[in-house]
DNA sequence: TAGATTGTTAATCGATTAACAATC
DNA sequence: TAGATTGTTAATCGATTAACAATC
C-alpha cells in the first residue's frame, strides 16, 4: 500500500505477508515455553499455526540461520531474535486519542502493558471526558497534544476518535512529528510521508463473516 | 488459511485479497454518497483507497457487470451491489462471550449497530458482572450460553475474554452450534469444520509499527 | 464523432510450496 | 552411521498491473 519495503538481514525484501505472520510466531512460541518446551521443529510450530512448515522455515530465513537441523528450533533463542526483529527490546510510549468506549479499553488493554508498550497519555475534546482518570492516566484535552508529547515523547499514536474525526486527528499527530500511528477506525488514512500507519479494522472483518454466512451476491444483471 | 474458497457469479474463484477490500469499497462509497456524488471512475475510488484503478475493476469483475464506460460506477447501484455481495441485506444477531473491558466497548460499538450488526446476549463467568446492564443488556451467565441461543438464535459470536480461556469458549460457541466467530484474542483458533472463524487482533498491528520504529533485527550469528 | 472509461486478456510480480543437498 | 530436520533453490501458484478492444 505504501512503499514499505524492509530489507532483510541479508539483503532481500521482506514480504510484507511474512512481516504479518512473525508477532503469532512468537505468540505461540511463548506458549510451548509455558509448556516448558526447549526446542520445536517447524513442523510443529507450523501445525499449531495452520501453515506449512516450509514456510516457516522460509520466512525465518529471511533474517539468518536460527535452527539446527535434526533438533529444530532452541525456543528461548528463537523467541529472542524475534523481539529483535519485531523491535521488542525497547520500551515504546504510546498516547490514546479518544477516551470513548474503544479509547478507554485500549488504555487498559493488557495486551499491551504486558508488552513494552506503555499508555502514557489519553486525549479527548470532550470537556466531560477531560479530567477523568483512565487506569491511572488523566485524560488531556486534545488541543494540547503538541505540548503534552514535548513533555513525554510518545512512539506511537492510537487513534479512537469517531470516523468523522480521525481524518484531522491524523493531521494534527503528523505535523506533532508522530511517525506511527494505530488507526482503530474505518478511515482511510493514506498520504503521510514518513508516517507508518496501522490500521486495526474493528468492524471489517465481521462483513466477511456476513458474507459467509449469507453466501449469495448478484448475477450479471443491470445495464 | 482455512479451504475458504468462495466462487463468483461467474464460476471464478474469488481471490481472498479481493474480498479483503470490499468493505473498503463499500465504505468510500457511502462516503462519496454522503458528498452528493453520483458517480465515480475506477480510477477515482482507487485514488481515495491507495489502489490501482485496475485493481477496483479487476475486483468487481468477479461478480458481473456494474460500471458503464465513459460515466464510471452509479454509486448507489454499486453500494446496493457491495451489500448484496457482503450479504448485508439481512440482520446479523451478535453474542459477546466477555464483558471485560473490549468486550464492553465492542457491546455500544456504534460501527456495529450502525450497520445490520444487533449486539443481543452478552455473557461472562464472573458472577461480578454477570447481571449488569451493558448498553441496555443484562450479562448472563457463560453456562446458560447454549439455553440461551435456543431463545434467541445467533449468527455471529464475538470472542472477548482472555485468551487462556479463548480456547475452550470456541469449543463451547463450536458445540452449541455457532457458524461464525469473531475472536478479539491473540488465540490461534483453527480446525474447526464448517465454522468460519475471523481473527481481530488488537496488538498485532502494534508489532509492526514497533518494527518499523526500531528498524533492526540481528545478524547471521550463533551456531 | 472523439474521448473517456469500462471489462478482460496477457504479462508481470510476489508469495507459497515441493524437492533436496547439507548437516546435525 | 542412519534418520530427521534444516536452509535454500526451483517450480508452482495466486494476485496485481499494463495494455487494449469494446462501448458509452
Amino acid at each position: 500500500m505504501n512503499g514499505d519495503s524492509t530489507i532483510s538481514s541479508k539483503g532481500n525484501p521482506i514480504p510484507h505477508a511474512t512481516m504479518e505472520r512473525l508477532p503469532r510466531y512468537l505468540m505461540q512460541l511463548y506458549r510451548f515455553r509455558v509448556i516448558g518446551d526447549a526446542n520445536v521443529s517447524s513442523q510443529a510450530l507450523g501445525e499449531s499455526l495452520g501453515l506449512k512448515d516450509t514456510q516457516i522455515r522460509k520466512d525465518l530465513s529471511y533474517f539468518g540461520v536460527f535452527g539446527k537441523a535434526r533438533y529444530g528450533y532452541n525456543i528461548d533463542f528463537l523467541i529472542d531474535a524475534l523481539e529483535k526483529i519485531l523491535g521488542l527490546t525497547r520500551v515504546y510510549n504510546l498516547a490514546i486519542v479518544g477516551a470513548g468506549n474503544i479509547g478507554r479499553a485500549l488504555a487498559t488493554y493488557r495486551g499491551f502493558e504486558s508488552r513494552e508498550f506503555r499508555v502514557k497519555l489519553i486525549f479527548d475534546n470532550n470537556k466531560g471526558l477531560i479530567g477523568q482518570d483512565i487506569g491511572g492516566i488523566v485524560v488531556q484535552d486534545f488541543r494540547l497534544l503538541e505540548e503534552k508529547i514535548k513533555e513525554i515523547p510518545v512512539d506511537i499514536a492510537i487513534i479512537a476518535v469517531p470516523e468523522k474525526a480521525a481524518y484531522e486527528v491524523a493531521e494534527t499527530l503528523v505535523k506533532a512529528g508522530i511517525k506511527a500511528i494505530y488507526n482503530f477506525t474505518p478511515a482511510e488514512l493514506h498520504h503521510h510521508e514518513g508516517v507508518f500507519i496501522e490500521h486495526a479494522s474493528i468492524s471489517f472483518g465481521i462483513y466477511k463473516l456476513a458474507h459467509h454466512l449469507s453466501g449469495h451476491w448478484p448475477r450479471k444483471s443491470q445495464r
